[in-house]
DNA sequence: ATGGTCGACAATCGA
């Protein structure tokens, strides 16, 4: 099973390069995050048409919004709060049956936070860490089973998630106050699977900038997009693929699609 | 230290 995630930046404006992502991966399921489309402007046909029959969706007017886009039948898991209390529309959550048995599948597009990482005077960084927070007391609570975790995350953890870590510490994605929240998040129940094929000490990133005249040159790249599974489908793991191909697509997105292969 | 570029949507806001 190929399940890709992918911070889109607008699916509207990129339904042709999520068509080439389906062209150039193949995968059975796509997770995507800032859709930027209301659900009553959902463009519908773009599923079946992709090859994708099965297609939920949780967006708003001009910001957020996650959807997920499946070849395998998926039913949508509603256990999850209202994180927050603020309807934003950052988390989608089905279950699909794989050979092996139901998997509960995550969507997840966490608040970037602003710029500024001081919860007392910056509310949007504040709503960061309390989201995180909130998260992971629900899955430390949860009970156990199989489950995938993808998405945009926000926080790049590890020194070589950034490509500097001391220039890094004090900006919001990579601050010591938001890496251990995200591992405390990732230590209620589940396994890196992108650090499980590229070791800690390689450099490794799902997004570039749009503020560089040249992302490959200067390669000031984070890894924001994360993918974690529960350690009973670590045995299943096959492969991660990071599609940096993506970042040259015409008009991309600053994010790159990153793909999971699971043999479940 | 600063500014650099995007997308949505119609003046800025969020990233």
């Amino acid at each position: 099973m190929r399940i890709v995630t992918w911070n889109i930046n607008s699916l509207r404006l990129r339904l042709p390069l999520l068509e080439r992502l389906v062209l150039e991966l193949s995968p059975d399921i796509v997770c995507l995050q800032e859709t930027k489309v209301p659900d009553e402007l959902f463009p519908h046909a773009a599923g079946p048409a992709l090859g994708y029959p099965h297609v939920v969706h949780r967006g708003m007017k001009s910001y957020n919004g996650v959807a997920i886009f499946s070849r395998l039948p998926i039913a949508p898991v509603d256990t999850a709060p209202d994180w927050c209390l603020r309807n934003d529309r950052r988390h989608l959550a089905v279950t699909v049956q794989a050979r092996s048995g139901p998997i509960e599948l995550h969507d997840f597009y966490v608040p970037a936070g602003g710029d500024i990482p001081d919860a007392s005077v910056n509310p949007k960084f504040a709503h960061k860490l309390a989201f995180v927070e909130e998260v992971t007391r629900h899955f430390a609570a949860a009970p156990p089973h199989p489950r995938i975790l993808v998405g945009d995350l926000n926080i790049a953890p590890l020194e070589h998630d950034v490509w500097s870590h001391r220039q890094l510490l004090g900006i919001v994605s990579h601050t010591p106050g938001e890496v251990e929240r995200l591992l405390a998040w990732q230590q209620s129940g589940f396994v890196d699977a992108m650090r499980h094929f590229v070791p800690a000490g390689q450099k490794l990133y799902t997004w570039w900038s749009y503020r560089n005249r040249d992302w490959r040159l200067s390669d000031r790249g984070r890894r924001l997009d994360h993918v974690w599974v529960t350690p009973d489908l670590v045995p299943a793991l096959q492969g991660i693929t990071v599609h940096k191909e993506a970042r040259d697509w015409p008009a991309p997105s600053d994010h790159v699609p990153v793909m999971l292969e699971l043999d479940a």
